[in-house]
DNA sequence: ACAGGTAACTTATCATCGTTAACTTCATTG
DNA sequence: CAATGAAGTTAACGATGATAAGTTACCTGT
């Protein structure tokens, strides 16, 4: 039995000896021979194993078998399990197209938070990984690209920081609820949930009227796009 | 080796025969002696592990261990661990105080909202558990609540369901992206990760111009506060 | 009072997981 | 052509979630 809770051997690792994220570790400089694994084919793998299993999918063991290596060889390339999570993350949002800037800032803003939460939706295991620092430089290309698209909107000060989180946090967690359902495949436990409400009627008279959880009224899509615009209605009125 | 991916042992299991979420596990009517084990100690415990060590910190073990019982006792009142933590963030959110509904509106869709994000923050491993459904008895009546409150207002229609999205994945954004960077305790990692933009300011030039990551401009909470004002402030125009 | 049933726990045990340590291989360089 | 070191392998460890089978002790019906 253990007597200590605290894991005591977490300190300094292979593959990169500086301590902190991911994103500061140099990529080895390998460059001999044809090299079969890659700090990026690992990830391309992991996406790959994300996307057809899901989070629990993704073993060590299964993406070195994906690559034909072995699970240890992962870790010549690779710090620890959450790293490649890391990477696999800011990879999706990579996919995010960014506009070229030179139209409507509006239009620039809606653009790209609609490419977010489709990128999200996408791959709906990466919501639920959003718990973990978002830092990776596509991320922080992206962020930044919001920012400047508000602030030629004339937004500065706090506003510009209010409304930059506004857009962001209510991406992250539409995406999120979504994605959560959308990997409700289940048709039972669907119809489950949604009995919760409806066998409840005295108890949520108002999920009731409006059709909580039932989205053959107004598509998913419509109601996200509807709460941008509200958003983007605060702006500068 | 595995020939196959797929978990072919996933079917029923014991504690409640019924199939799907927890919420339809009838408590099994144990009334006998004094019953040491409740799924209430258990969710309550379960907290305390998670307020104590993380999301990590929780194993079936441990939650055994600090309830003075084997870790298999466990499975006679909960089907699996991942029951346990939906059990815990519907445990949590009953701490989100219900306003008395007798007031203004607004002032009860910001009281709950604020409530919201404080007990997400309070338990900050809570918002990265929200990638699963969200049907406990205590997150339908808080989300019947702020539909409510917000019907009250005039709201009906699309109105209601896209302001109600709109609040409900902004607090739980909001919360997520808080606690993110709540839970990154080490300074040399944060440091690290405000690095990550303030050394590179031609990369990012608007970030660091509004003083992303930089929380000594404008608290959190004011941020956060400001955000949910320019929410309400697009009802009823 | 006592026999049996069954709710509530324990003991034993699995397969799997992330990760480390020590070895091998082999292309490149001096 | 020897040596160096990057890139991978084999072996193994401890921890984890979970199942199956055994045990205990209360409650019920007679």
């Amino acid at each position: 039995m253990t007597t200590e809770f605290g894991d005591p051997s977490r300190e300094e690792r292979t593959a990169g000896r500086d301590a902190g994220s991911v994103w500061l570790q140099a990529e080895s400089g390998r460059s001999r021979r044809t090299p079969p694994l890659t700090r990026e084919r690992i990830v391309a793998a992991a996406v790959a194993l994300l996307d057809e299993h899901g989070i629990d999918g993704l073993t060590m063991r299964r993406l070195a078998q994906l690559l034909d290596v072995t699970s240890t060889a992962l870790y010549w390339h690779v710090r620890t399990k959450d790293d490649v999570l890391d990477l696999t993350v800011d990879q999706i949002f990579g996919d995010v197209p960014l506009p070229d800037a030179s139209g409507n800032w509006r239009d620039d803003v809606r653009a790209l938070i609609r490419g977010w939460r489709e990128a999200m939706l996408r791959h709906p295991w990466a919501p639920g990984l959003i718990g973990r620092p978002l830092l990776g430089p596509n991320v922080l290309e992206r962020t930044e690209f919001l920012q400047a698209a508000l602030a030629r909107g004339g937004l500065s000060g706090v506003q510009l920081t209010v409304t930059t989180h506004l857009l962001a946090n209510y991406v992250i967690g539409a995406a999120l609820t979504e994605a959560t359902w959308r990997r409700t495949t289940d048709p039972q436990e669907r119809a489950e949930a949604r009995r919760r409400i409806t066998g409840n009627r005295t108890a949520y008279p108002t999920l009731n009227a409006s059709g909580h959880l039932d989205n053959t009224q107004w598509s998913d899509d419509d109601v996200f796009e509807r709460g941008l615009e509200a958003i983007l209605a605060t702006v500068s009125r």
